[in-house]
DNA sequence: GTTAGCACTCCTGTATAATGAGTGCTAATC
DNA sequence: GATTAGCACTCATTATACAGGAGTGCTAAC
């Protein structure tokens, strides 16, 4: 409610078309129906007859914040009428302590592998706001290599595992042209194991191209496929991001369509995309939760909208959490659900991580 | 075409029941159309009439193989006309030379892990069928322990990794009472590595059970914790199942309601209901291709069917891939690739394992 | 500047009729 | 006796018309 100035170059709106704006947005977020004017009036018991309502929403849809899906329909939010609702309009509302205490509770036995907390993490995000929950492992910059283990695997295979400090692991097939020595293993597993431990995994491929020259003498052939192996290891990790409630999405009227429902299914199953969703979201933010809806941003997928939140692992931002479903949600609410429970989710992180 | 005799206690179709209900299903899988009396002799070129067709087809609505969706609409095949028209009439067919090269094709690059090799298989299959693929990684009974490998993690806990014989790796956190000394951790790796190495990992629990008494003496707690951790190991592959191509259903007409949508995307989600299903499929044919349609069986989502395939690995069924979509489905076509493809990931498999 | 009033728009729902695909039955035909 | 032509009938689908209602824009009065 804080009448800071905005970031883009906005209209100043008056005090009281800011006031039938957010009447209109909250009506629709519940309902997902056109409001019009009398509905602002009655449900919102704002002290203005219904045609003074009508003209200041004429002129709300002149600037761009509303639209009419056919003339003498009620009124709906415009993409810029999400956006100037999200960021001068609606309140956050803070979660009960009863709220928090449940997550916080969910989340108490879930302290051992990252993997697990944050494919229970989606999972309640998905169960607390009836959309979609997504969760996004740690970056490989923050994270670190704890111990490499080199196991050959038949003739002439090597399975090369990585841990990292969180106790997740990594692993990929090496193919050897020859088969391999034990000594030759044990000698480069040693190699690795004292040249890269604690190492931030996201500059591994760099460090080995440079150090790799001690080991390349003898053992050619080996040095140079660990060398193609670990240039892969950061992307090796089997589940980069955990989805749950994908479901729910039928729920919601918007997905009725099934062409609609297609289309975020699809994007659901592309989880690179996915990603760059969610952090194009994080970006043009402040870095902290923010939301998506602008319509060139949404990667072809109209209607949607994510509400994410990067967790901090030792203070520094490395992953997102979320929500996504229609642009229709209740912000105010999800904004602090999903807030909470990344400050949550970094804290446990940060516990695990060491 | 051969007149075997059926398992079930199936009322004997005479020849031109069987042609008649072989026309309509046949039609009705690739209109989606409840098909008539004219359509079947139009498009099939029977040598009756219209009305003679008619008299046949109340026939075989009286024996349930047919229903009408209403009192004169074309008739639509049930449940019951599936099973007869899989198991007695549809003539498998096979794939071209140039289907079974391609795919070949295709799986020549990805012979380095399982997981990719599953993955890659259930893309393939998605691809192939424009329905869900599906594929399952090898049953525990059939997969082998490589090596145990123990990486201490932070102040207590303990990563403990397994690598099979196929090279895939299942991990766990085992959260330790008290910080554990290195030469315990080797202790424990080693006499893990000397009991345990290609020991069946089905049967890892129970044998962990026999044996631990040996070093139960000095370290209980460490002991312990690692049968409760061995206890859990073979479930805990990180990837069981290996799905693609959902998104491909929303095409076909049977899944425009949302409501059916909604069911079969919920089903895809709990893998553990999925591979249920597929088993059932297996369980109920003769082991090789098979899929079900039974109403009781289709664990609650009606209208969809598997068609699916267990691979051996050396000799022995180890796994199964398939595809899910409606009921009306091309059978030969699809019965046919999923056995071509379990055929090849068998061999393929088998090749990796050692 | 605000509001009451009114004509107008357009979605929604219901009723009615026309169309057409497909059936079941009967009588004629092979 | 099996087959077929013919015909009346059923029922989903589509089109059309019409009433009701929510909501608007505009104007004139407050």
């Amino acid at each position: 409610m804080a009448k800071k100035k905005s970031q883009e170059e906005v209209p100043a709106l008056a005090e009281r078309e800011r006031e039938i704006l957010h009447a209109v947005v909250n009506s629709y977020i519940t309902t997902a129906e056109p409001v019009g004017s009398r509905t602002v009036v009655k449900r919102f018991n704002i002290d203005l007859s219904a045609a003074t309502v009508r003209n200041v929403m004429a002129d709300l849809e002149e600037l761009g914040y509303l639209q009419q899906v056919h003339t003498s329909s009620g009124r709906v939010p415009t993409d810029r009428g999400y956006r100037y609702y999200v960021s001068h309009l609606m309140h956050v509302q803070e979660l009960t302590v009863g709220e928090r205490r449940r997550i916080e509770r969910e989340f108490s036995r879930k302290l051992d592998d990252v993997d697990g907390l944050l494919r229970h993490t989606s999972h309640l995000l998905a169960l607390a706001s009836h959309q979609a929950g997504i969760a996004e492992a740690p970056d490989a910059s923050q994270t670190r290599v704890q111990r490499f283990e080199l196991v050959p695997v038949g003739e002439n295979r090597l399975a090369v595992l990585m841990v990292d400090n969180y106790g997740s692991v990594r692993s990929m097939m090496a193919q050897m042209s020859t088969p391999i020595e034990t000594y030759q293993v044990e000698q480069l597993n040693n190699f690795l194991n004292q040249n890269f431990m604690g190492l931030e995994v996201g500059a591994l491929a760099d460090s080995v191209r440079i150090r790799l020259g001690e080991v390349l003498g003898e053992q050619r052939d080996l040095a140079q496929r660990a060398l193609e192996t670990l240039d892969l290891m950061p992307q090796r990790r089997e589940n980069r991001l955990f989805l749950d409630g994908a479901v729910q999405l039928f729920e919601q009227p918007e997905f009725q369509r099934v062409e609609q429902a297609r289309e975020v299914f699809g994007l659901l199953e592309e989880h690179d995309r996915l990603i760059t969703l969610l952090r194009r979201a994080v970006v043009d933010g402040e870095g902290r939760t923010v939301f998506i809806s602008r319509q060139s941003d949404n990667l072809g997928v109209e209607g949607i909208c994510v509400v994410a939140s990067s967790y901090n692992v030792d203070g520094k931002p490395a992953g997102l959490i979320g929500v996504l479903g229609p642009q229709r949600m209740p912000y105010p609410k999800l904004t602090a659900l999903v807030e909470y429970t990344a400050g949550l989710v970094g804290r446990l992180l940060t516990k695990l991580g060491k």
